[in-house]
DNA sequence: CCTCGCCATTTGGTATACCAAAAACATAGC
DNA sequence: GCTATGTTTTTGGTATACCAAATGGCGAGG
C-alpha cells in the first residue's frame, strides 16, 4: 500500500488540470461524470473531489454538482494577507533555526531563477519562485507552518501564474529576493522581515492590477 | 440535502469523543469497527475518518487503521506558533475593520467568562476563552482567517483544555483579555498586537508545564 | 529452543448497486 | 401567453461486495 491510491492519483490529476486552466473556474465537475472520463469509479472520485475541496480548488454547495473555484479579489487578498503573515513568520524562524545547508539550498534556488530570468522559461521561473518560498518555510523547522503555507500557496498557484506573467516584474522579485536571502545568510531577522512583508505587498499589488485588467 | 451528512454526524461524534478524552490517544479507530459500532457503512465512516484526518485529529498510516492523535510538546508548541502569528493579525485587522457590533460582542464574551471565572463551570469558562478568541478572529474581516484560526484552535483544543485546569492561571488571563478589549475599542493595534503575543506566550508555558507534569 | 517461512486473517482500497431528494423540464390549466 | 404543478432525470449519499496487500500467528525445520 505503498503506492499511491486511485482517489489521490486522480487528485493530482484534476489539480493539475485546474490550475493550468484546463478546467476554467465555474466549471461544474460531477462524480459521475468526471469518474467514468477518468476511468475510475465513482468513490476514489467522491474522495478526490473532497480533497481538492478541501485544498479550496472545488467549491461543494448541497444538492449541486462541485464546481471549480473562481475566487474574488477579496479572497484572494485575504489570503495573500495570511501568507504574508506566515512567510514573515517563516522568515523569522528561519534566521533563528535553518541549517546552513537549508539556506544553500535556498540560495541555489535563487540562482537558479536569476538564471532562468534570462530565459523564457516563464512557468519554470514561477515554479522555482514557489519553491524558494517553501525552502524557507520549511528552514523553519516549523513542519506544520511549512505544511500550511504550502497549502495556502497552492490554492493561489493559478492566480498568482497568470499576475505573474508580466516580465517587467522580474527584476524587482529578483532583488527583493536577493536581499530575503542576505538577510537569511546574516541571520538578520529584522532584514527578512521586512523585505519579505514587502515582497508579498507587491504581489498583491500586482494579482490586484491582473483584476482590473481582467474585468475589462 | 440541507441535513447533515452521514459522515459529517460521525465526524462530530468522534471529534467530540476525542476531544473529550473519550477516546484515548493512541486508539485504533478502525473503519469496519467503528462503522458497525455506530451503526453506519464504511462508506460514511471513511469519509468521517477522512475529515478528521485533515483536522489533525486522527493520524492516517499505510497499511494500518488510523490512530487518534497524540502530538508531541514540539508540535504543540510548533501550532502554538502559528496561532500567535495568526491571533496577532487578528487582533491588528480587528482593529482596522471590526464593527462596534462585533466589539461589543467580543466584551460581552469577556463579561461572561469574568462571571463563569468566580464559579466552578470550567468547561464553559474554557469554551467562553475559545468563543472570545474566535470572536477576535471573526472580526478580522477575513474570512479565510477566521476559518484558518478555527481549524488550529480545534485541533489544539484537548491539550489547551486540559493544561488551563490550573485556577490560578484564570487571573492572569481575564487581566490580558481585559487589556485586549481595551485595545480592540481604542483601536489602537500595537496594544493588541503586544497583549495578544503576551498572551499566547504564557498559555504555551503552560502548556510545557502540562506535558512536563504528564511525563513524570 | 529459536528461527524462518508460509498461510490465514484483517486492513484499507475500489467497484457497484440502490435510494431519496432536488432540479429541470414539460404539460395542463388559467 | 404565463404560471403552476406533476413527472422525469440527475444528483449526491449510503450500503455492500470484492480485491490485493500487509500483518501476525503458527508450524516445520534447524
Amino acid at each position: 500500500m505503498t503506492a499511491p491510491t486511485l482517489a489521490d492519483q486522480i487528485a493530482n490529476r484534476l489539480r493539475h488540470a485546474i490550475l493550468l486552466g484546463e478546467l476554467a473556474p465555474g466549471s461544474s465537475v460531477g462524480e459521475r461524470d468526471y469518474a467514468q472520463k477518468m476511468g475510475v469509479s465513482r468513490t476514489p472520485m467522491r474522495e478526490a473531489i473532497r480533497i481538492l475541496a478541501k485544498e479550496g480548488l472545488l467549491v461543494l454547495r448541497p444538492s449541486f454538482s462541485p464546481v471549480v473555484a473562481d475566487p474574488s479579489l477579496k479572497q484572494v487578498e485575504d489570503e495573500l494577507t495570511i501568507i504574508r503573515a506566515l512567510e514573515v513568520l517563516s522568515g523569522e524562524l528561519a534566521c533563528a533555526h535553518a541549517t546552513e545547508a537549508q539556506i544553500g539550498a535556498i540560495r541555489a534556488l535563487h540562482e537558479r531563477m536569476v538564471v532562468l530570468a534570462e530565459t523564457e522559461e516563464m512557468l519554470q521561473f514561477f515554479e522555482t519562485d514557489m519553491a524558494f518560498h517553501r525552502a524557507i518555510a520549511r528552514a523553519s523547522d516549523n513542519a506544520r507552518l511549512d505544511e500550511l503555507h504550502g497549502q495556502l500557496l497552492a490554492r493561489l498557484w493559478r492566480v498568482r501564474f497568470l499576475s505573474a506573467r508580466q516580465a517587467w516584474d522580474r527584476d524587482r522579485v529578483l532583488k527583493q529576493h536577493t536581499l530575503i536571502v542576505a538577510g537569511l545568510e546574516a541571520r538578520d531577522a529584522d532584514l527578512v522581515r521586512l523585505e519579505t512583508d514587502s515582497h508579498i505587498q507587491h504581489i498583491k499589488r500586482n494579482i490586484q492590477g491582473h483584476f482590473r485588467r481582467e474585468s475589462l
